[in-house]
This record gives C-alpha cells, structure tokens and sequence, in this order.
RNA sequence: GGCCCCUUCGUCUAGCGGUUAGGACGCGGCCCUUUCACGGCUGAAACACGGGUUCGAUUCCCGUAGGGGUCACCA
C-alpha cells in the first residue's frame, strides 16, 4: 500500500523551503519559482515551508525579506506558510519510532571524541564518515545517563538508485553513506530527519531543489523507507535535482555578481518583476526557441524535461534587454508612479504618465526611466552636460533664436504643427534640420539625448519650452 | 582526497544518428532617423579532447581534461 505516489488524491504537491539566514537571494528565487510552475502547470498544491531549525541563524528579518521576494515575484502559495521549528515535537516522535524499530540507535560519541575520529581519518587520508562505533553497541556500555544522540541506522552493502526528474538516473552506494544523526543530543531534530517529516506530512509529492541536495537524496530515502515498513503511507518522493546558478565568471555564486536579495533587484537596478521571472525562467530552462514568454505561458509550458542538467551563468546584460522589453510594455501609470520616487524635486505625476509612451522606449531599468525623465521637471536655468553645452556655441545659440522666433509666432502648439514651422525654417536657413535639433535638444533638456523634439516640446509646453530656448538664445 | 553531477557560439539555450548546427543576449555593419532608443536587415562567433559503436556521430558507450556539488549534534 505504501508505494503509490502523491496523496490520496492524487494532486501534485511541492514546496519551496528556505532557511531564513539570509534574503531570498536569485537562487532560491528560481528554486520557487520552478516549484510554483510545476504545481501550477499540474493544477496541484504550491506550498511554502520555512526551515527555522536552526535558531542562532535564522531572523525574522529573513523570513520577512523571502515573503516579500516572493510575493514581489508574484508566487502565491496555497496555504500559509508553516515553520518548520514548530513541528519538533512531531519529528521527536518519528525518531523515536524509528528507534524503536530498530532503525535507529543511540550513539554516546561525544563531540570531541568524533572530531578526534574525523582528524584521524584525514590524517589516514581515509573518508570522514562516522564509523558505526555505537551501531552494534549494547547501550548498557554508555554510562549511565550519559548524553545521547540518535542517528539512523542505514542500510548497508548495496546501493539506491533514484530516478531524478532532471538529473537522470542515479546511483549511489549504501558504504559511501554514513548512519547520520536524526536527533540531537538535547532532543532536537536536525535538518535531514525535518525536511523527511515534513515533506511527508505536507504530502509532498514533488521535491524540486538545488542540486546541492542530490547527495541529500540518498541520505534521507532510508527513512521514508523506514518509516514506511514501519507504519505504511510514506512512499518515495519523486526528486528533481535542478543545478546551480553561477557567477558571470563560473564560479560560485557570491555578492558581487548577482547573489543579490531579489529586492536589490527591485531597488537598486529597476527590475520589474516580470522581467526578472522570465529571466529566471529561461535560466536553466528552455522551450524551442521561446524567450518572452509571459507568466500565463511559463504554466502553460512548463515542464521538468525542459530543465537542463548544467549549471548556468548569471547574465546581468540578458536580464536588462528583458527588462527594457517589459519596460515598454507595462503600463505607463504604473511606470510614472515607479519612476517617480526616484526623481528629485516635486514630480507631476500626470505629465510624467503622459510622457511616459517616448520616455520607456529608451530605458532599460526604472532608474533609466527616471533618468530620461528629468529635463520634465528641472528647473531653469538648467544644468548642461557639457557635450550640451558644447552644441550651445554662439552658432547654435543664434539659430536658438531663430527657431524661437518662428515658434512665437506658432499657435498651434502640437508636435505636426511644430514639426512642419520647424521644418520650413530649416529649409530657409539652409541648414539640416539636425543643425536647428540638437541646439534645441541642448536648451531645452540640459543633454544631447532625448524623446524626439516636438515631443518634449509639447511635453513641456509652450510657455516653458519658449523660456527654456530664450534662456540659451543668442 | 572519496563519492556524485556537468561540458553546443563570450553568455542563456535548440538539437534527441544523416541539419548550410537554429534562436536569444552581447558585439560589428547597414537601414530607419532630429539625438538616444525602438524596429528591420545583416556579419563574426560553438559541438572540450582521445578512443570506440555505426555506412554515418554534436547526438550512443568508455576514458582524459576542465568545471561544479557534497562529505557537521548547519540547513
């Protein structure tokens, strides 16, 4: 009865559980994010543990920062989310179970005494593995009251093979494992026996994490198995063990290249969380020719074939070019009200939206947009760059007031109208019509790039666009 | 070091015995053009190496090299 996957219904269910000793960094992120396609794509459960066992190191900060990552990444998950620290009392218990069975004994090595061992087999160049020297041990031996832990009593002199979802198949032999603790010696529950506990209480069906987990796979297989002769129901999980993301240069992902909290993301490059989902989708996944593929077609498309087995480099160039594109197909109100915090001075949040459709086309990043958008609200008399400053010689201030000339008399304030009297001086003076552009691009916007020039001209109006030209005019 | 995993353009990837080895980012050129972008066209750029298997290997097998992961009373 013990072996049928899934849970009585037969609904798929994963989970994403991170340890709270840190931000969600970009990972974990697509660690959840893989977790919550799967579920999504089968219809089954999504579901969010976090892995607080270890108290010194866990921080609500963390905890408060991976809620908010996710949540700014648009992963929802179907019931609150449980913490793992709570359960111990219920992971206790399976140990004790499992002691009594027989598939678990105590061990009174002390600390001390197993660092001497490790020190010993390093020194013998032999594998540190714990020995066994309380496997076959009567407890009487102990001393009385002696502290204790217990560790798993795993099988011995054959081996498992497990058939990993991305990885292939795998096989590892029993002797390369060694009988691990499952108990502490003050009671707790480590880390291997409360992921096994949880998993199955939570009816996890589907466990999808780094492959920095595969040799976990190994280790925590004996006790379902255990647990399943024991009382039936614990089948195996089926695994998918996805790699790592490295850094832009192979190697181990760290600060500097992109093991960044998904909010740094957010707040310090401008990244919108569209855009950081298809990257993260299209990192060590893939479909046909597929870049931009929408949150609606990422489940649609989903599968755990389509991960490759590789690990992949963090591209911060690609992830920019992905945000641009989302950039320009988000909505402009939204966009005005992002960019907006990151203007200096007082911002008219309508002018700013109505802008909006030329400024997104040249941004890359929210600060792009900002950026773009701040001749909208400068103040006169405006800074120059001083490549601006340079078309402001007193050629180009003269023809500024030509051209100033010609819009004085232009009553029509629209970028047709203003295109076509602009043009038509061009014309007379005999001049190209970017000898009369850039100058007013320069006068009008402090810098040498900018939407088109009847744009901004409109965007800021007759009275200021003729102020800002006279204030440079010669 | 033991064990496990990985290896197609610089990067992300498609490929699942026979392809001019495809796409995307980035890079170069051209077009569009008032600047910068956007968009369009286009160019350079890859099967780590060595053995097999096969009529035929990028594809299957075995080595080598390189990279990664893991070996706690952490998770």
């Amino acid at each position: 009865m013990a072996s049928e996957r899934g849970n009585s219904e037969g609904t798929i269910v994963t989970r994403f559980a991170p340890s709270p000793t840190g931000f969600l960094h970009i990972g974990g992120a697509r660690t959840a994010l893989f977790n919550w396609l799967y579920a999504r794509h089968h219809g089954g459960k999504a579901l969010l543990r976090v892995e607080d066992t270890d108290k010194k190191r866990s921080t609500q900060e963390a905890i408060d920062a991976i809620l908010d990552g996710l949540d700014w990444l648009g992963l929802d998950y179907d019931e609150a989310p449980t913490f793992q620290s709570a359960q111990a009392d219920r992971h206790a218990d399976v140990a004790k179970k499992l002691l009594a069975a027989g598939h678990a004994y105590k061990c009174y090595a002390t600390p001390e005494e197993l660092e001497q061992m490790r020190t010993e087999q390093r020194a013998n160049k032999q594998p540190m593995r714990y020995d066994g020297r309380w496997r076959d041990r009567d407890p009487s031996e102990a001393q009385e009251g002696a502290p204790f832990a217990v560790r798993l009593k795993t099988p011995q002199g054959g081996e498992t093979t497990i058939q990993d979802e991305v990885q292939g198949s795998v096989t590892v032999k029993d002797d390369e494992l060694d009988d691990y603790i499952i108990l502490r010696a003050d009671g707790s529950p480590t880390y291997m026996l409360a992921v096994v506990v949880d998993d199955h209480d939570m009816g996890v069906t589907h466990v999808i994490r780094g492959d920095d987990h595969l040799n976990n796979a190994f280790r925590q297989l004996p006790i379902y198995r255990a647990m399943d002769t024991i009382e039936g129901g614990w089948p195996d999980p089926v695994y998918a063990h996805i790699p790592l993301i490295h850094g832009s240069d192979g190697a181990k992902l760290s600060k500097r290249h992109g093991a960044l909290g998904v909010e740094a993301y957010r707040d310090e490059m401008g990244v919108l969380p569209d855009a950081l989902f298809n990257y993260l989708l299209r990192l060590g996944w893939g479909h046909g020719d597929r870049e931009e593929i929408t949150r609606a077609e990422a489940i649609d498309l989903f599968e755990l074939s389509g991960v490759g087995k590789s690990p992949s480099r963090f591209d911060t160039k690609k992830l920019e070019n992905l945000n641009g594109h989302y950039i320009r197909e988000a909505d402009d109100t939204m966009l005005a009200n992002m960019a907006a915090k990151h203007i200096d001075g007082e911002v008219d949040i309508e002018l700013l939206t109505t802008a909006m459709p030329v400024l997104k086309t040249r941004a890359k990043s929210i600060h792009e947009v900002a950026d773009g958008a701040g001749f909208l609200f400068a103040k006169r008399p405006l800074d120059m760059t001083e490549k601006a400053a340079k078309l402001l010689d007193d050629e180009g201030r003269a023809r500024l007031s030509s051209v100033s000339d010609a819009l004085k008399s232009e009553n029509d304030w629209t970028i047709e109208a203003l295109e076509a009297t602009t043009k038509s001086l061009a014309e007379q003076l005999e001049l190209g019509f970017g000898k009369l552009a850039q100058p007013m691009r320069a006068a009008l916007t402090g810098t040498t790039t900018s939407p088109g020039i009847f744009d901004v001209l409109v965007l800021l109006g007759r009275e200021e666009a003729l102020a800002r030209l006279d204030a440079q005019a010669a």
